[in-house]
RNA sequence: GUGGCUGUAGCUCAGCUGGUUAGAGCAUCAGAUUGUGGUUCUGAGGGUCGUGGGUUCGAGUCCCAUUAGCCACCCCA
């Protein structure tokens, strides 16, 4: 009766897209590995009172709340209709809805944290890909299912964290060939920023409008200073900062002058700096220095990172920093951490656009049966057979057709190889081999099949 | 949540200031071709023009409502 349809900012992954997608992700979860992180799912679902109040007041908004069952049972209908009533003026109310889709990984994973504090061992080091929900209206790059994929650090101090991080990101983008710039910046000195403004009140004003530098413009950034309450006098001190530029060491002393006599403009300076020593001895060149990062999110307190990827118009792939407090917001107080995000639907937008992806990516199986007949099938079966145990994969086309109908199967499949098995064939025991990229035919000896494809194989 | 644009064949879209039977390309199917695909040629099928109402002798075309999608803002990945 109704049309097949899904939910607004959803979508459906056909086999191409759900391959790309899974070498991305399994390049990322491999270095994650590499540098001792352990895997962590939570469920989609956690109880509303874990989110409400963790984002900011338009996050509450935009998260996914599921309907209690029950609510119509001749027994609740008056609880639920008076429970209605306070959501009509904006409240929540556990009689209607005490579950919510996870709205991001960083909430469920301190929940999971405050839950087994006791049990875990620190510093704690996980990452996790997994869906996330938004009640968001959808546009371009932006939807209400989308995966994040996540790494984090908690329980230690060590800015060794931040380098290891800046090597996570170098690493994944050199194997997945993605020219990037790593961007680094110290909340401590945006604070210091703050500070010297005389403006500490107005700290996450101030981020919040730097962050928006790289998309709107410097004229427009001074008018929502202004707007957020800022005097010309502060604004001018603020321009005179992101006004700094050069490369790392000059800009490090720029800023040192600036805001180098503040507690915590020493500190950030500390920060940057060593993370600048740390990496050039583990090889990472590609490390910027960037005052104008600031990132939204106001719990980050020390460095922050963000990937840009070179040669495309493309914000962000990837972003993240250090924050105090990940736990205390559950009554577990004093667990540090530094954590990193990457951005999967641009990175993958981005190897689109530049044709990254290898070839060989979209391929599933490789060797096609031609089916010529009953007496051809049984032996195409038995050959088939031996070559999935060999670890070769392969199918024999449904029904006895033309040849026509059967290339353009494998054709569209993206099969690399056509098996025909004939009445000559039968005769002979031998079996024709077809590459069908190249065009290239040989016949050989049913018992060398296996051993010749695995010869033709172009790549890996 | 606020604003703008768009809904015509499976897909991408034409369709003039309203006028007879709504078109093209691609895809599909059949044939040229009963052991060789990706090229070519011939033919065929496929539409209550998003849905509901209105104006009109007449609506794919104009008006209103509704719904879905896209884009932008807010915010964010």
């Amino acid at each position: 009766m109704s049309k097949a349809t899904i939910p607004q900012g959803t979508r459906d992954f056909s086999a191409e897209v759900v391959r790309k997608r899974n070498y991305i992700i399994q390049t990322i979860k491999s270095v994650f590995e590499l540098y001792g992180f352990e895997p962590l799912e939570t469920p989609a679902m956690e109880n509303l009172d874990t989110l409400l109040g963790k984002y900011s007041e338009e996050g509450d908004k935009l998260i996914f709340k599921i309907l209690n069952n029950g609510l119509g049972d001749p027994k609740n209908i008056e609880k639920s209709r008076a429970a209605f009533e306070n959501v009509l003026q904006g409240k929540n109310d556990r009689q209607l809805t005490e579950r919510a889709l996870k709205y991001d990984l960083t909430i469920p994973f301190a929940r999971y944290v405050a839950m087994n504090h006791g049990q875990l061992t620190f510093p704690f080091k996980r990452y996790q890909v997994q869906p996330v929900w938004r009640a968001d209206r959808p546009q371009k790059g932006r939807y209400r299912e989308f995966y994040q994929c996540d790494a984090d650090v908690v329980g230690s101090t060590s800015l060794v964290n931040e380098v290891e991080f800046a090597l996570i990101y170098a690493n994944v983008f050199q194997q997945l060939n993605i020219d990037v710039e790593i961007k680094i910046n110290s909340r401590k000195i945006l604070t210091a920023l703050s500070e010297l403004c005389h403006a500490k009140d107005k700290l996450t004003g101030i981020t919040v409008a730097i962050d928006k530098l790289d998309k709107i413009g410097i004229e427009k950034v001074e008018g929502e200073l202004l707007q957020r309450g800022l005097n010309p006098e502060q604004i001018n001190i603020i321009k005179k900062y992101l006004g700094i530029s050069g490369n790392n060491k000059e800009k490090i002393k720029q800023v040192e002058e600036l805001l180098g006599h503040t507690e915590s403009g020493k500190k950030g300076i500390e920060e940057l700096e060593f993370m600048l020593n740390y990496s050039s001895d583990s090889g990472l060149q590609s490390l910027t220095i960037d005052f104008t990062l600031a990132r939204g999110l106001n719990y980050y307190t020390g460095i922050i990172f963000e990937v840009k990827a070179q040669h495309v118009q493309m914000g962000s792939i990837g972003g993240g920093g250090r924050y105090d407090d990940l736990t205390g917001l559950f009554g577990v107080p004093d667990i540090p951490g530094v954590g990193i995000s990457f951005g999967i639907d641009r990175i993958y937008d981005v190897m689109e656009e530049l044709s990254l992806f290898p070839k060989e990516v979209h391929q599933g199986t490789q060797v096609l049966f031609f089916n010529l007949g009953d007496a051809e099938s049984t032996k195409a079966f038995s050959l088939m057979h031996e070559l999935r145990a060999k670890d070769i994969s392969c199918e024999l086309f449904h029904q006895q057709s033309k040849f026509d109908k059967q290339f353009k199967y494998a054709e569209r499949k993206n099969i690399s190889f056509a098996a025909l098995i004939g009445s000559r064939e039968l005769e002979t025991n031998t079996c024709t081999v077809k590459d069908l990229r190249s065009g290239k035919q040989v016949s050989v000896k049913q018992s060398d099949l296996a051993e010749t494809i695995r010869k033709m194989k172009p790549e890996g």
